[in-house]
DNA sequence: TATTTTGTTCAATCTTGACTGAACAACATG
DNA sequence: CATGTTGTTCAGTCAAGATTGAACAAAATA
């Protein structure tokens, strides 16, 4: 079906975003329970998730916890059942690159503070501590307007418009 | 001098670079050297940064090296010294925004490669795989723009212009 | 009320990567 | 040549965080 070294397409696909969330600071479980909404939707119970993923409940508890914190996905009652389920959110990625925006504005801001400490430094170094805040200050902006072109894509065109390329931006 | 939890101004400032590269994924040894580089410029001696820091020779080795390659400092000769000294690059901060936009495009090919292997997914799949792309697409698309930012306030203009708050624009 | 199901919490374990310090090679100096 | 200096490498140690599994509280069920 596919090579020896593969595992089935959709298992390679949740084990690759664990590994990515993971190269990004976060749990790789967190990252797996991703791939399998982002493959499958949901909604899911609790138990099956840790079955699907065969991992612990605890380790479902908090990376669901995690994830629902994030906006990735959302917790939702099922009518006749006592499990909690969970599904794909509306709009999953807003809160992820606002956390990055928010991170970038906080470095700013504590350099900056720090640089109204440092009274005895120089004009180089109070230009080179600029040029760090500033830095900074660039990635926010950049997290701000990523935050703008997500909303235009929202969840309703599932298209993949958005690339390097300008030119593909007129396309539609 | 000043409160009792700190330390003096410079060093709050290299310990708190620390903390924010290490936030970031890199080795928090790096951050401080980032630190002392942007505080004082160098150039500075290998041993010099060792015992600045309080550091061994083997983390000065590998962290400088580190800093190297992404662009941050560069290695400098001094006429009449064995030493290797480092000091502040020209254009600190351009690689590492390149290298978040590689990651993300990386990670939008390997999603999207999954995709043409996930052949027996409904169309909803499909749609749900094409918006994750897209997120991805979106933040590389947003670093290009940031490494565009940097490129036109460079090294010589030191202020620090670029902020979400239009208003802190006239301040200064 | 006793039992079962469910999700959370937390101590213990495991994993990963950072850091150290000693060994080493290259090279300069005497 | 013998010695000292310099930067790198690597095995060992350490620390931080992720993960597990058992204990637990809350609530449904019988």
């Amino acid at each position: 079906m596919s090579s020896p070294m593969t595992q089935g397409a959709e298992t390679d696909f949740i084990e690759g975003m664990g590994l990515i969330l993971q190269g990004d600071g976060m749990p790789r479980i967190a990252g797996r329970l991703m791939g399998l909404f982002v493959l499958r939707g949901g909604p899911f119970s609790f138990n099956e998730l840790a079955e699907t993923l065969e991992v612990s409940r605890g380790s479902v508890s908090t990376n669901t916890r995690l994830l629902e914190d994030l906006g990735v996905i959302e917790r939702v009652a099922l009518k006749g059942e006592r499990q909690d389920f969970f599904r794909l959110a509306a709009d999953p990625y807003a809160q992820i690159i606002e956390r990055k925006r928010v991170r970038s504005i906080r470095a700013q801001e504590s350099i900056r503070r720090s640089a109204d400490e440092l009274t005895d430094a120089g004009p180089e170094a109070v230009a080179r501590i600029g040029a760090l805040g500033n830095f900074f200050g660039i990635l926010a902006a950049a997290t701000e307007r990523a935050l703008e072109d997500l909303e235009k894509t929202d969840g309703t065109t599932p298209s993949e418009r958005i690339t390097s390329d300008p030119s593909s931006l007129a396309a539609e």
